[in-house]
DNA sequence: TATTGTTTTCTTACACCGCAAGAGATGTCA
DNA sequence: TGACATCTCTTGCGGTGTAAGAAAACAATA
């Protein structure tokens, strides 16, 4: 009675398997990512994942790091023109590529980000901006103002609830509001005053990069 | 033979294992929170705490709720000045909070924040700015944007991870940064500049309401 | 070809998790 | 006392991450 173990190989990679999760969770979400059911997509046996991922928080890591990989490219575009705009376009490449995963969002949001991937992107952010004149200190101020101020806003708008992805639609969250209770939260939502997240997201984005430039010219 | 159950009354509250429930992060993480482990601290079965609240979800829910309650006080101090100073005076107490309970940081990113609590605080806000001639519209994207950038920045201050909570202590994790593929940031370790997160989010802060003010004074 | 050794996959097992269902003790009130 | 609502516990299920190790698949060598 032979127990019939082991298949032939299936040519599984570390980064092909990190791939897969990133597929996965952008289909099903963080909550439902699994190693079963990872390998399951994978056509192979939950532990088989282990070989190549030695625990879920270096998968979680992993397809951090990936997605920067990934996203490199997109976030700095060739730097033209001012540094302004070098980081407006980042800032949106940023919030684009986020909205695009949120599942990950929660995850970047969440794990320390002293990776190659996003050193190597601050790096490079860093030295886009010296040579056109920022000195280091503002351009690590720059930098963490804008990525934070993404970060947090784009989780506001599209964040996912790790275990609640898609069971709450919720479209009109908010067309219950007490008018009471909450009379200028009501206005707003009756007058539909400031519910356009990108507008708002632009807005913010310019008076932040508006009044760093202010500053630094200030300076000169 | 009897099996011995329900013990006596213990006085217990759906407010009293919130409170419980956030102490037990405050001290153990996140990742470690549990019904079961929850209940013994409480003295009790796990399975007694669904009386008191129905899920997880719930619970989480519950506990930025509370936390918010338990901080209103502290987040909007009686309104003296400009809106800049009170907006200023808003943010350096959000970010105090989330530092002081880095586990319920990760949760109150990550939870959709249209809970009577948060809509309260952010009515008070919207009061207070209109009374100082802000516009409606203008006063939310002024909330937004303070409140984002101080969620995000606190995150990327302190995040902890959820299910790494105190595994790494990780003092020196920039220490060993290899000046040859990063040299910018190592140059930035090496004097020391931009380090000073406190700093950082002071400087940030200043120029985003810097910023909006400017704005409006000249819509004005 | 036969044998050895490495790489890959699978099986089994364990402790833990959230939670559904329901039994039974505790306390309250007529 | 009895009836009733409130509270706590027990049991059980399917899921999770992962430790340990057996066994099949392959590569290389004798």
């Amino acid at each position: 009675m032979p127990s019939r173990r082991a298949r032939p190989r299936t040519g599984l990679t570390r980064e092909k398997v990190i791939d897969a999760a990133l597929a996965f969770v952008d289909e099903h979400g963080l909550a439902a990512l699994s190693n079963r059911k990872l390998g399951a997509a994978l056509g192979v046996e939950g532990m088989t994942l282990y070989y190549y991922v030695p625990s879920k928080a270096a998968m979680l890591d992993g397809m951090v790091e990936r997605l920067l990989e990934l996203s490199a490219g997109d976030l700095f575009a060739e730097p033209a023109g001012q540094w302004t705009d070098v980081v407006r376009e980042f800032a949106v490449a940023l919030r684009r590529m986020l909205l695009d995963h949120p599942a990950m969002l929660t995850v970047l949001a969440t794990r320390p980000a002293a990776t190659p991937a996003a050193l190597a992107l601050l790096e490079r952010g860093i030295t886009v901006l010296r040579e056109d004149g920022v000195p280091l200190g503002d351009a690590l101020d720059v930098l963490n103002a804008v990525v934070s101020f993404t970060l947090g806003h784009t989780l506001a708008e599209a964040g996912e609830t790790p275990g609640h992805e898609g069971t709450e639609p919720d479209p009109g969250q908010f067309s219950t509001l007490d008018p009471a209770t909450y009379p200028q939260l009501a206005e707003a939502l009756g007058t539909g005053t400031g519910l356009d997240a990108e507008a708002r997201f632009h807005r913010t984005l310019h008076i932040l990069l508006a009044g760093f430039a202010a500053e630094l010219d200030g300076a000169r």
